[in-house]
DNA sequence: CCCTTTTAGTTGACGTGTCATGGACTAGCT
DNA sequence: AGCTAGTCCATGACACGTCAACTAAAAGGG
């Protein structure tokens, strides 16, 4: 049993503070889009998607795979969007199994609405904070950090505990 | 009404990209964190938080403070780690409104035995891939935003659309 | 064709987070 | 003391996300 590499100083800060960066900054930005848009995150995430598919419609599971979401999780959120007029369902006519999630008119006009001034509050709270330098060095970083997760290998091939043989 | 002004290819890829990582970032190590040690993610945070406690407790409010929580969250979670024998609440003795929320025996011991794993998990996937320039990159960012966050004169003072007279 | 397997999507139960409310107590003023 | 205001916390209603069933249809053999 090796003994746990904990983290030191500087690795420590980087953890904490990315955590509680991304706990102020989300809690921040969803504020604002909250306010001045009526929708939440996760709403302006779809209507983003959406509105750059071709058609503006996408299979349900597409969508949810570009964006990194389970079916069941944007099924729910679709059901709730949908009652909002925001989004429609319609059947898939290649295949039956399948619906095709379709942004509304409103949909779209309520995006339009919102993006400014979440792209303001993007700025104002993050990106505007950073020098170039900066942007670079974390777009970089979550390249790589989403690369790993990204890669099934990594995925999967989780290191277990006492489970093969090891040194 | 002054244009908006779009986030470029660096800072989209910069913003992006750091939602992304966070999705995945933030899933795997919480499923590690469930599989090896049946904690969340918040019960981590709890449990941890109490832990470099003095006496290994604290106020409800102080605790909620520091975490950055909302107390309405805390006091569900708390009583959702009691049920589960982690935590035990008391009465504070010096203000009658009060509760001082205790970390148990076992809370203590369900924590020892998470933070190894969990370690491994975070340095697996987020630090060990990064640089030692990376690491300080990612302190640095999350400590100027967060010092954006936390200034009050930024919490409040947002930016209205058309509040007072413009151009 | 029928049978099995796989895939698309929905649904219900449950844990979690937010917000608004309310109850209990403290603190400060007169 | 009595009043008022503020603080500490709990709670209920609701939005959100996950997981595990479940239905229905496509796909791939025999």
């Amino acid at each position: 049993m090796p003994k746990t590499r904990w983290l030191d100083d500087a690795e420590m800060r980087a953890w904490l503070g990315y955590r509680r960066m991304f706990l102020l900054l989300n809690a921040r930005v969803g504020r604002d889009l909250a306010q001045d848009a009526g929708l939440s995150d996760p709403d302006y995430d779809v209507l983003s998607s959406l509105s750059s598919a071709p058609g503006r419609q996408g299979r349900l599971t597409d969508l949810a795979r570009r964006m990194l979401w389970s079916q069941s999780r944007l099924s729910h959120h679709i059901s709730r969007m949908e009652q909002r007029g925001l989004v429609r369902r319609e059947e898939c006519e290649s295949d039956g199994r399948g619906s095709v999630v379709v942004l509304t008119a409103q949909g779209m006009r309520t995006l339009e609405r919102a993006a400014p001034g979440h792209v303001e509050s993007v700025r104002r709270n993050l990106i505007d904070l950073l020098t170039p330098a900066q942007i670079k060095a974390l777009g970089d970083i979550a390249e790589t950090v989403v690369g790993h997760l990204g890669d099934p290998s990594a995925t999967d091939e989780r290191p277990r505990k006492r489970a093969t043989s090891r040194s």
